[in-house]
DNA sequence: CGGAAATTTGATTCAGATCAAAATCAGTGG
DNA sequence: CCACTGATTTTGATCTGAATCAAATTTCCG
């Protein structure tokens, strides 16, 4: 609504579509991701964008900030099971499950596309082969929070909170959102207990080990690498389940 | 290979897929489900069907026994991500995804069926709407998923242990092995063990709580539920992330 | 500048891990 | 049918990572 039009290659939808397919896209299919009809909405900080048990008749795009998806027990505990960066669709999902078994919220102001899924069942039929890349899309989401289970069901707090941070830094770094190892980390750390399957006050001794040891520096809401190797090390970290193309893993090389 | 053949309605696969679609298959549909080409083999407890890291250019339905998907860590800590039941197709992921990001086990002496790739996406392009149903089964695979998460992330070893219990039930009966709330349940304790992020020796005391609590017996690889009620409310049981159509719901009644 | 939120630190407790050994069970072959 | 063997299951004793409770600090904004 506000803000510049994106021109094709730099819309973040378009952009992350390109970096999950598995073949370049054409000019036809570029111009058909553009050119679905989206609405536009901004969101605050910590706001439900849709909720669990609702039933709804489209999809979002995240055009900007970061979001959460999580579910609840009936206690009120709270676990967050996957954040997404500018481009992801995080309830495409919906499209083929009739209600939503996860709500998902901001965790940064955002700014959000919706589309319908009837726009989107019409663009499948029109550029049949972008199927195919919105499938693997959710097929990555799935092996994302994959490894996140391993990560809370077998290793400790410590490499629970590295792996997270390699990974956050790793798929900003595929959308560019984190040049030289440092980016934005709007996540609270009650909110990172939530990701992490841990209480706040362990988040913040964790956090503290590891910048005694030197892996990383937090300040003002920024998370900024300072040993990449180390961090990789201590968090497990094994890229290969984000299933990037290609230059990622080289992107950010082993030595 | 030995065994009858299955009439299309009996068909462990089909019948799957039936229980999965928003629509009722048509005769066609059903008819090219059944002539899919399968190679079927048989596998002893305790093999790897496929392994992370693997390419594979076929997928198998699992036509008899449990298999179980599974990562491990570097250290060889193991956690299983789900179990898959009669009629799954555990790693369907492979059509999109290049390479595994975990691999899969039998449980149980069991009996497979692989289908190559190229034989599903024949499949798709004859009949368009069972790619939905395919799609739609791997985001229904990524719920339970999502579910198994909260559980091992927010609720402790008694709560999980029956919430294991209420979705093996529930989702056994839904492809007709279990009746009564019985069902088999060839997993070891140390199985167990890795599937609900806990140590052998906690799930043995934990389910020596759930007996003593009256909510079910095991004897010779089979579990049967004995206060249905009192485990789905020990586990916070809502079976609405298992995406079962209707009746499902309504076949295990609340009171 | 003030007030609310977020972070940090300390003291104590507990669910579940670890270590170790017994008891039970399931096959197997004689 | 039983004795033997290895795999499960069960029980006990002890330890520990993380939770809980509680109280400062610090940071962030209006």
């Amino acid at each position: 609504m506000t803000g510049s039009l994106h021109p094709p290659d730099t819309h973040p939808f378009v952009r992350k579509m390109e970096s999950i397919a598995l073949f370049p896209l054409s000019r036809e299919e570029r111009a058909a991701l553009c050119a679905l009809p989206m609405h536009v909405a901004r969101f605050d900080a910590y706001q439900d964008i849709v909720r669990e048990g609702d039933r709804p008749s489209r999809c979002f795009a995240l055009l900007e900030g970061f979001v959460a998806a999580y579910k609840t027990t009936p206690s009120g505990k709270r676990q967050v099971m996957a954040y997404h960066v500018v481009g992801d669709v995080p309830d495409l999902q919906s499209l083929h499950l009739k209600v939503l078994d996860n709500s998902i919220a901001t965790v940064s102001p955002s700014r959000i596309g919706f589309v319908e899924h009837d726009a989107l069942r019409v663009l499948f039929r029109e550029q049949p082969k972008l199927l195919e890349v919105f499938w693997r899309s959710t097929l990555i989401d799935a092996a994302l929070v994959r490894e996140w289970m391993l990560n809370i069901g077998r290793r400790e707090a410590y490499t629970r909170l590295a792996h997270l941070f390699c990974e956050l830094i790793t798929r900003l770094d595929a959308v560019g959102l984190a040049p030289e190892r440092t980016c934005a980390m709007p996540m609270t750390q009650p909110e990172l207990a939530d990701a992490l399957g841990i209480t706040p006050v362990h988040v913040n001794r964790t956090m503290r080990d590891l910048k005694a040891a030197g892996l990383v520096t937090v300040r003002g809401r920024r998370l900024t690498v300072e040993d990449w190797e180390g961090l990789k090390a201590a968090a497990e970290f094994d890229p290969a389940y984000l299933h990037l193309r290609s230059e990622d893993g080289a992107k950010l090389p082993t030595s």
